[in-house]
DNA sequence: CAGGTACTTTGACCGAGATCAAGTGGAAGC
DNA sequence: GCTTCCACTTGATCTCGGTCAAAGTACCTG
């Protein structure tokens, strides 16, 4: 569709996931043996990169974009199961094959590791497992967390609950005053947005234009996003709204 | 209310879950070095475990018994976001607080490990790391299976598929004929299971009425189920039908 | 055995969100 | 400029599961 964007970055140095990712402990040597079993590969919003029950032979980190993991019934029904943002990590060591479907939501660029070498690097490289068990440990708390939201929540609160987590990704991406608007684009279509929160496409829309009469939230076009008060937002979240925490 | 159960067994060589637990990979030193750090402790059903929020001084596992992990909203909204059964872990090593509140479902008995001298254990004992990512990855898997659950299926799929699950790991433990019918007692209340399945108490009693008007269970009594054919509960649960994969 | 408590079932009714169906708006292609 | 397409919005209606209420059952205690 459009020309493929060029990446550039080859080294870890200037990677700009090099302190958040499954790497973020290693040491100068340790990275010099990641660099010889990784590549990057790009793929473009939409494609799918990995089909549930395919075989995997590589594991990685997303760079930048977002990516999805998403759950498919037989008779069509989907859930997302996972949201992927620059840093996380994709498959698991010690699977042969793919448990769901990973698609590419934006424009993506992953850090690909061959999965057999990465696999016997863990053993040798403390520093690896360490840090990938507390990656793991904390997608447990954010998957638990949205247990809540999709078995408790209203369609109004679940919505609330997905803007408040991508304003306050961004809002710690660019650390800038805490207080004060936030402003960032949606990086999901409304379905998919729907298929995260358990809702139809059309429910979705119908609290999004709800929120924007409350003026909760601001909207320019139909992906451009500004909250006035985060803390408004989260309220109607339902969650705490003593600041809560940010990982 | 009932009198405590006595919990005899103090090593880990006839321990019930020494080899599914995060001890499972241990050398013969490593679980002497667990022994000086670790106590039993029991529980009776309906006890609180641990409060949300509160300082854990301990991780452990559950040895015998079902725990729940819950989540409560301000207003009272309640939902479990994990099910801990014999083997599995509890506590975050790294962390100081407890994020969820851990609940004793029935008289449940653990073995505790000392937080601090854990921590120290694992910086230097791979083999428990590994395990305890191993788990950790097992968890998260299940918590994703569950929201597919949560999200997307109907209120009859919800109690099939937590019937099923409950069946499969009851078969899997009494390692019998995979066919045939699978007996077992509901461990959960029917608020519980709500809790768990993100409905109300009269929806799940509803439902299981429902399932056993149709003959897909019976019931004796309010807790006493035989699934005759545990190809047709699974059909209900929506599930694929080819067997799956028993963890 | 009466009474209490905790758990469960069942009924009647209601409403949030799903479903079905048009319609809008903006960008790409011819 | 016109058509097509895609993402989105909005409206009308229906339905599944929630809410409120009452009653049933088993077990415990005095």
């Amino acid at each position: 569709m459009t020309l493929k964007a060029v990446y550039e970055h080859t080294n870890c140095d200037d990677c700009p996931i090099r302190h958040r990712a499954v790497c973020a402990h290693c040491e100068k040597d340790e990275l010099e043996e990641l660099e010889t079993i990784k590549y990057y590969r790009s793929f473009e919003a939409g494609q799918t990169i990995i089909w549930s029950g395919d075989p995997m032979n590589f594991v990685g980190s997303v760079v930048s974009g977002i990516a999805s993991l998403t759950q498919t019934m037989e008779d069509g029904r989907t859930q997302m199961v996972g949201l992927l943002l620059p840093s996380d990590f994709v498959g698991r060591p010690g699977r042969e094959s793919a448990a769901y479907d990973v698609v590419a939501t934006t424009d993506l660029v992953m850090c690909c590791f061959r999965k057999k070498p990465f696999e016997d690097m863990m053993g040798h490289t403390p520093h690896i497992a360490h840090r990938l068990l507390q990656m793991t440990l904390d997608e447990l708390d954010a998957a638990r967390e949205w247990m809540l939201v999709l078995g408790r929540k209203t369609a109004r609160e679940k919505i609330a609950s997905l803007l408040s987590i991508i304003a306050r990704r961004d809002a710690s991406i660019q650390p800038k005053r805490m207080s004060g608007p936030i402003v960032f684009d949606l990086p999901l279509t409304r379905e998919a947005m729907a298929d995260y929160l358990g809702l139809t496409l059309e429910t979705v829309s119908r609290q999004i234009s709800a929120l924007k009469k409350d003026q909760i939230i601001l909207l320019e076009g139909k992906r451009h996003v500004t909250i006035p008060d985060i803390g408004r937002l989260m309220e109607e979240a339902g969650d705490d709204t003593d600041g809560g925490y940010l990982n």
